[in-house]
DNA sequence: GCGGGGAATCTCACGCTGCA
DNA sequence: TGCAGCGTGAGATTCCCCGC
């Protein structure tokens, strides 16, 4: 550290996000969201609560890359949270040096596992589930769970929030829309428009991202209890 | 650095065969 | 008839290369 030789530098606490998992795992949340989730798989060898585990570890250390799966394994809190049958982290006392041990779900590997699964197995779920259904998973299941253990304040206070996420001009951006917007990037209409409103407007290609938060007149809290992400039309 | 995608490899279900 | 052993093929996962 005296010398910057930092390879990295980590921000969430190992402890907070074990204590996070454990949560999660011993109160049966991971095992409702993996038989709910909304992807079938003929054979499964690595469970599904291990891929959704990981991708919430993976969004808790801001990381965009599954290629950052090791990294997060080896310094975050999940390994701890899910116990030795899935895999243990030890710390060398005196050098300090982590050694992970992970016995894996099949022995289709050549090389030792330094994590509880192969960061490709994450990749290709993500990519085998089918977005819409992911979406109305998230919005039916997170609503359900908040439900279920009693964490709906009785104020009833429910926040929508809409936002543009724009996006370079290029069709491949599937479901995006092209609209007007002006110098603040607010949308609006051509035709309520005059000729000098008109040319400080400008189209952009964007998507259309709408939140469903649940909290309470004080503020305590925030739960995201569903979104939407995609066109205008928002049913 | 990252995701896409193909090749390699492993697992497991299923059907077939032989035997008690 | 029931069971074990074996071969086969589909599917899942891992490894690796490529292009952006």
């Amino acid at each position: 550290m005296e010398n910057g030789e930092i390879d990295y530098l980590e921000v969430v606490s190992e402890g907070a996000e074990t204590e996070f998992f454990e949560y999660l795992n011993t109160r049966g949340v991971l095992k409702h969201l993996a038989d709910t989730y909304p992807l079938e798989r003929k054979k499964q060898e690595v469970p599904l609560w291990l891929y959704i585990a990981s991708d919430i570890s993976l969004r808790l250390h801001g990381m965009q890359s599954f290629h950052g799966y090791p990294l997060v394994i080896r310094s975050g809190g999940l390994l701890n949270a899910l116990g030795p049958e899935v895999g243990k982290k030890t710390v060398h006392p005196k050098t300090g040096q982590v050694t992970i041990q992970c016995p894996g779900f099949n022995h289709k590997n050549k090389y030792d596992r330094q994590t509880t699964c192969d960061q490709d197995f994450l990749r290709k779920t993500a990519r085998a589930t089918e977005a819409d259904k992911l979406v109305g998973w998230f919005n039916t299941e997170m609503p359900r769970l908040l439900e279920q253990r009693g964490l709906f304040d009785p104020e009833g206070i429910f926040i929508g929030d809409a936002s543009y996420i724009f996006v370079p001009d290029n069709e491949n951006y599937k479901g995006s829309d092209v609209l007007l917007f002006d110098e603040h990037n607010h949308p609006v209409e051509k035709e309520k428009l005059s000729p000098s409103q008109l040319r400080r407007c400008r189209y952009r290609r964007c998507y259309k991202w709408v939140e469903l938060i649940h909290t309470n007149s004080s503020g305590e809290f925030f739960f995201f209890v569903a979104m939407h992400f995609g066109a205008r039309e928002v049913s």
